[in-house]
Order: C-alpha cells, then sequence, then structure tokens
DNA sequence: GCCGCTGATAATGTATACATTATGACGGCG
DNA sequence: CGCCGTCATAATGTATACATTATCAGCGGC
C-alpha cells in the first residue's frame, strides 16, 4: 500500500514543525519519506501528532470520506484520547484546508465541487509554474538531476506497461522533487498543502486515466529545460502541461459521485 | 469600503504602532505590552478569538517584535485567560507562519531573514501575477473597476503630494482589489497569509521609498491590460512591475536594523 | 395548522488539575 | 578544572471539570 500522502516533504518553516531545530531543514531530500509507515500508531507521538497524522490519514485515503460530520467527543473516543489533541489537531487541519468546524454541528471532511477543485488547480498550478521556473534558474543538483531523469524513465515504462497506478505515485514525486528543487521552502509547503486537498479527487480518476503518453514527453522537456537552465521556457512548458492536465481531471472528475456541485469549501 | 490599509480580511492593521525592542521579555514587558490595548477587546467574542487577533494585530504593527519569545503562561497572563485559548490562537498563527513555537522554550515571533523574505516574495508574486490574469480572464465588475480607477488616481495624487505612507496603504488596497477580482477565494486567502508575513517589513521600508512614479505608470498599465481582458499582457506586466518592486523593496531592507540578515530566526 | 417562545440538553468554550518531560543546575568523578 | 550524569523544576502535554451557549423539541398562542 503506498503511502502517496507523504510523498510530500512533511513540515516546513511556515508549516507545522512541531520540535523543529532552530535552523530550517536544508534543501531536503524527499527520500526519507517514503520510508514512514502509512498507519501512524506510534505511542511515543504527542498525541495530537497522532491526532493530526491519523486524521489526515483517514482523510487522504478515504477512510473518512468526504461530507462526514463528527463531534470532537466522537473523534475523541475514535482515537483514544481526550477533546483536547483532537481540537488541536482540528484546528490544524482546518488551516489546511482539509475540514470545516462549525461549532455545534462537528467537524466536517470538506468535499470539494468541481469549482473549489478548480480553484485549488488554479493556485496549485500557478505555484508549480513558478517552482519549476525557479528550479531552471537555480540549477538542479546532481542527485536531483538523477533522480528526476529515475522517476521520467520509471513513469515511462510504467506508461507502457499500462500500471496507471504506479504512474500517478511517480507523477506525484516528479512533481514533488521539482517543488523541492525551487529552493523555496514556503513554496514547497504551500504546495503541499493545495497537493492534500487535490489528493483524492486526483486518486479517485486514477483508474480513469487514459495512457499518458502525452504527460510523459511534456514531462521530459520540463526536465530539459530546468536541466538547462531556462527559466522562461520551464515555467512556459509547465504551464502548458498543467493546463491541459487540469483541464483533462476536471474533465474526468465530471460526473463523478464525490463531487458534489454545491460542496463545502 | 472600509478605511483602513485594506480589504484582505477582517481586521486591518492600520496606523503606526510603538515599537518594544526587548528581544526577550522579562515579566516587566508584559505590563508595558499591556498598556496599549488594542480593539479587539470585544468581550463578546470567544477568547479564542480574541487571543488570536490581538496577537496578530501586536505582531503585525509591533508591539510584538520579532524575535519575542513568550511562553504560554505569560501570553496567557498577557491576554487575561487561561493557557487553553492561548495555544489554539498559536497553532493558527503558527500555521500561518507569524510565530513559531517551539516546546519548553516558548512561543517566538518569527524574525525574517532577508532570505525569508525573498522567498515569501518569490511566492507571493507567482500568485498576484497569476490573480492579476485570472482577473483579466474573468472580467471586473462595474464597481471593480470604478474602485481600482479611484484608486488610480488617489494614488497618482499621493504620489505628487509625496504622500508616501498613503499611497502605500493605496497599493495595498489596489493590490487586493485585484486578488479579489480573480474570483478565487483560495487565492485570495493565500495571498493574505503571505501578505501578512511581509507586512511588517514593508512598513519598516515605507519612509524610505523614493517617489513611487514608476510603480504608478505600471498598476495604470496592468489595470488596462485587465480591463480590456488580455491575460497574457496583464500577467506579463504584472510580472514585471512586481519583479522590479521586489527587488526594489528587498535592496531597502538590506541594512535594515531588524532583517537579519543571517536568520535571526 | 403555523409561528415563535422557552427550556432541557448536548456540544463546545474555557479553566484548571494533573502527568510528563526537557532543561539547566549541581555536584561528583575523571 | 572540566565533563557528565542525576535530579529538581519549570514548562508543556493531556485529561477533566466546569461554564456557556446554540439547538431543537414541545408547547401555547394566534
Amino acid at each position: 500500500m503506498s503511502d502517496s500522502a507523504s510523498d510530500w516533504d512533511d513540515d516546513s518553516p511556515a508549516g507545522t514543525a512541531d520540535r523543529q531545530p532552530r535552523r530550517r531543514a536544508a534543501p531536503a531530500a524527499l527520500d526519507g519519506a517514503r520510508a514512514r509507515p502509512s498507519r501512524n500508531t506510534d505511542p511515543t507521538l504527542p498525541a495530537r501528532e497522532r491526532a493530526y497524522r491519523e486524521m489526515r490519514y483517514r482523510i487522504l485515503e478515504g477512510g473518512l470520506a468526504p461530507g462526514t460530520t463528527l463531534l470532537e467527543t466522537e473523534l475523541a473516543t475514535l482515537l483514544a484520547m481526550s477533546r483536547t489533541p483532537i481540537r488541536e489537531a482540528t484546528i490544524r487541519l482546518e488551516k489546511e484546508g482539509l475540514v470545516t468546524i462549525r461549532p455545534r454541528h462537528g467537524i466536517t471532511v470538506n468535499a470539494l465541487s468541481l469549482d473549489d477543485l478548480a480553484e485549488i488547480y488554479e493556485v496549485f498550478s500557478a505555484l508549480e509554474v513558478r517552482a519549476a521556473g525557479l528550479a531552471a534558474l537555480r540549477g538542479l543538483s546532481t542527485e536531483a538531476a538523477e533522480r528526476m531523469r529515475g522517476l521520467l524513465d520509471a513513469m515511462e515504462h510504467a506508461t507502457q506497461q499500462g500500471r496507471i497506478e504506479h504512474w500517478s505515485r511517480l507523477d506525484d514525486e516528479f512533481h514533488s522533487t521539482i517543488a523541492a528543487a525551487s529552493g523555496n521552502a514556503r513554496l514547497q509547503s504551500t504546495l503541499r498543502l493545495y497537493w492534500d486537498q487535490q489528493y483524492r479527487a486526483r486518486l479517485a480518476i486514477v483508474p480513469l486515466r487514459a495512457s499518458p503518453t502525452r504527460s510523459d514527453a511534456e514531462h521530459r522537456s520540463i526536465f530539459e529545460a530546468i536541466r538547462a537552465g531556462d527559466e522562461a521556457e520551464a515555467e512556459r512548458l509547465m504551464r502548458a502541461h498543467r493546463m491541459r492536465a487540469d483541464a483533462q481531471t476536471l474533465e474526468l472528475l465530471r460526473g463523478q459521485p464525490f463531487v458534489a456541485s454545491g460542496g463545502a469549501g
């Protein structure tokens, strides 16, 4: 089982670090993120942190379906802790756009309408375009370049084998590698926020996707532009890529069951 | 709309506040800070909300200087409430990038290095460029157009009179109007987040700014492009505007007292 | 039969008690 | 003389008690 929910580098400066040394993490490799077991029950973690991770995990992976409403007390029972850490975790999740807290009505897992998703993609894509540009401007480390090349190869291979789900995970990784290569930790962490929000929707259409031959080609050209240090071209290509991919995704999502047209923001 | 600096969101900080340059707040500092009660004292609001607004206000307006560290207990005393709402408020503020929570070390008002500000501007500008494009794409309402035209006139007038501080507030309003015209609430709210983070720094250089004749001209051309519905041109002009303005801002900030280049965070 | 009032009730908001743990002082040891 | 382990303590983490308040059922008036 994948842990795609945590492909994106976890905590970042403006983000949700709990116990962080003074200096922020270096341009960090994302490699460590994969090792973590998806189910987080480590009892040594603070309860607040367990609550946050567990709820985030369940929301992203579908255990808590969009529209689900739970009371603080119910969550407390569910996760076997008191309301205090639950409240702190839900505040974080609300800030991240995953739930909505309505006093005396409960905590609701955000259900996204197509309009919501369109909004999310608009922000996400604008940021990713810039990330590509910055990556080009700043240059790829040898490791990042290697990594991206490996991902491109693997994606093409997955495409040939028709392993769309696997391809999708590699795609996530590719894009998050670009985010990391932007050298801007805040950009990276804001991207992760929006990534989380669209994660479930994206997951839902994975099986519907056609062979992503075109994306493979676009990815490769984006990589080449970044590698060549051509900022304008990297941004141009990424913009084109995202415009096409976003439109396609929204199209596939149209008519999907859980994408209500009037969902909550 | 409102007389204050901007309509980014609920309460907008306007006017100047006194500085309190104490690095480490001793108990003595608490009384000093309490001396100036701001208007977020409405006792009908939940304590958590009062704490949030009051802290945000003091951080943005300088009552709580960057680098200031306070313990939960001290904040509770300062704002005359228990630790519970304080904790909830600080979690929100940390998510917004205004403070850093270091367990057993206290809550520190984030001090931004030049690198931090550069990061912030990179994200902010990427989003604002897109906002301009979307505004062009979607068209301005009559009111928005009127409002922007009025702001442009007022800005030029302020420039002629050398009222830089006033100009700066109008500038905020102009940019937030564009954000609103993007029609994307998430974009707007993320812009506000980053705007908050750079607010103090921007405030600090207001008196140092030269006559913003050039910005006035750029603003007008951006407005024209948006009004003409020319998405690409609006983005192009906004990008140029921001690149120039950001570079200038960072240049002015270099050497400013509270902007430690090493990362005084 | 509908509207609005009212109070019981449940849920949240806040305070506080209690548990846990990092820190920094202190003193012994090398 | 300095290093390291230990412990007291302060600060946070969590649970729980208590206060406040919105909701909704039920009732009475219109």
